[in-house]
DNA sequence: TTTAATTACGAAAACGGTTTCGTGTTCATA
DNA sequence: TATGAACACGAAACCGTTTTCGTAATTAAA
């Protein structure tokens, strides 16, 4: 790379001090009109350009926002990042990106790394390991020494910090209605396994609208699926059971539901009614599409960087950690 | 945010010189073994962590790597991060990502601010409103302050530094070989207009295999997708042609024209075949699913961050661009 | 005992910018 | 002519760290 001009090379070519230059830059009273033209016409002609770094050491502070996620080949979480880097930019932020990979140890130490000082805040979803493990000591650093953080998504209660999350359990509620009241009775859930918060409050909704309606959760008709294992036979298992509805809670869950409920010959939406969680493409292009859950993901990416940056700027003292609830609906298709 | 320790204030409180601390801490020899252990346990204590900006500052070098991409809520640009990412970490480098939201205006002001010197190199898809205006200006600062930059997927010639793209040509020839292969001979091509670079290449390949069976390549089988318009309006128009094969340069043109197919009562593949490119999810999940085009976005990743950080770490004297051309392959579903 | 080497540390410069606080001129006012 | 602004600029400190060089004190060799 090329060797990059400076104030100082500036000052020495001209004569004048570093501190006449750096004024004349900044079009300041102090500084006669011809020396200001003098060293501004100087610096555009060599192409002068502030050095960030010196400056973030100055004003400790960098102007960039960290991003923790578990994986980015992924439409929600690609939204997400839409949102926040928007957001940010308005503000004038730019965007530091990691993935935990979904893998607790990538987490930690990426965790690290942001945390020395190379971004302003950070925002984050947990990794799934993460919450399998439920092992939240890696946070207790990022808490004590109060940077600025944000958690979206997959947040944990054992963790003090803002927080932005869409409305699971209304999101699952509103689901499992909307095939209650399209006449459908058995109705199977494909769900995580409960340590994954997000699944365990969809689920807390689809029992809810069940209960309202007088009809006993069957377990049989609930699929915790391990996503170590073979997603399709876990999912087929349930189709065993006389099911006229479903309701999974990601949108890849959706489509092999629809594809196996296919292959058994069963017409959508005839016999059986889908509706899946996340608003990604899948859905929109399977044949036929899919009713979803719209996830908001901008949204979510747009409020929890909004919440960053006024952590950021206005270093408060009271820390209430907040809490913002996205509220789901329905996309019919 | 709380106020961190430093080296200075270590110093202060231990009575010792700065020096002292930092080279106590980097377990030097020239520090007694008693002083270092004063030192090193109240720097533990305190949990002291070296300041990142003023490392950054001494070195003149971040450990980071920009990321310009169009689009982030799209299946290929999300693997290609994935892959930058991957490679990136391996080598100790972190990632910043901007969007240009396909905006040459947001692409020059993106640009402009990576090369501040906030990251050590630059890897970049351009925009396709830059693609449109054939505007390139804004990579002379780039490519004059011999800033390492590499151009992945979406090129062009204009512009000297390093390059990694897929063999489109060869993609799209293997793609309308397939069709012909499996007997048919009216093959539509669904693809970008012709400054879309990746695009015109593709359909050379399209032409070429067309032009080896002795088939004079029909314009009315090509549709140049305006993407401001309704695009399931122009797909539906070469419908109306007599067609039995459709090559689509992408999977969102592949999956608008199964849908048409099927709304017109063809039945794939008996009556017409479809071959995408891009091996996204929505390939995978549609049904049926689509033959597609292997893109490799994680490789070209991978490929791309390799390529850039050797040219930072190698400050090589001499400048010769280099080309990694990454072969394609088919994924028969 | 003198000389040389080793040990253990500190001073200062450097990275590139900003900012506060002088200070020497010039000019206007009393 | 003396006083005080106003002007135009420079010196120096500062952000946090590393690194080179210098040096006093101790130890070893001659």
């Amino acid at each position: 790379m090329k060797q990059k001009i400076t104030i100082k090379t500036i000052a020495k070519e001209l004569g004048v001090s570093s501190s006449t230059v750096s004024k004349a830059l900044k079009d300041s009273h102090e500084i006669s009109k011809e020396t200001k033209e003098r060293i501004q016409a100087y610096a555009d002609h060599y192409n002068y350009k502030p050095n960030h770094l010196a400056l973030q050491l100055r004003n400790q502070k960098t102007k960039v926002i960290g991003v923790i996620l578990p994986k980015i080949v992924h439409h929600f979480f690609a939204t997400v990042i839409s949102g926040i880097e928007e957001g940010a930019n308005k503000k004038g932020y730019n965007i530091m990106v990691c993935f935990s990979n979904e893998s607790y140890k990538k987490e930690v130490e990426t965790l690290k790394v942001l945390s020395n000082g190379s971004v302003d805040g950070i925002i984050m979803s947990i990794a799934r390991e993460t919450l399998e493990n439920k092992d939240f000591n890696h946070f207790k650093g990022i808490v004590s020494e109060e940077i600025p953080f944000v958690l979206f998504d997959r947040v944990v209660d054992e963790i003090l910090c803002d927080k932005v999350v869409v409305d699971d359990v209304g999101a699952g509620y509103k689901a499992t209605k909307h095939l209650l009241e399209n006449g459908r009775q058995n109705i199977a859930l494909i769900t995580t396994p409960n340590h994954v918060s997000v699944g365990a409050l969809r689920r807390q909704g689809y029992e809810k609208a069940l209960i309202e309606n007088y009809i006993k959760t069957d377990k049989d008709l609930i699929v915790e699926i391990d996503e170590t294992k073979d997603i399709t036979n876990q999912i087929e298992k349930v189709f065993e059971k006389d099911i006229d509805g479903i309701f999974a809670v990601n949108e890849i869950y959706a489509a092999k539901s629809m594809r196996i409920a296919k292959q058994r010959g069963k017409v959508i939406p005839k016999d059986i009614s889908i509706i899946g969680f996340t608003d990604g493409l899948i859905s929109e292009y399977s044949s036929p599409s899919i009713t979803t859950i719209a996830q908001h993901g901008f949204t979510m990416g747009q409020q929890a960087v909004e919440l960053l940056i006024q952590r950021i700027e206005n270093d408060t003292i009271d820390f209430n950690p907040k809490k913002i609830v996205i509220s789901s609906n329905l996309k019919l298709r």
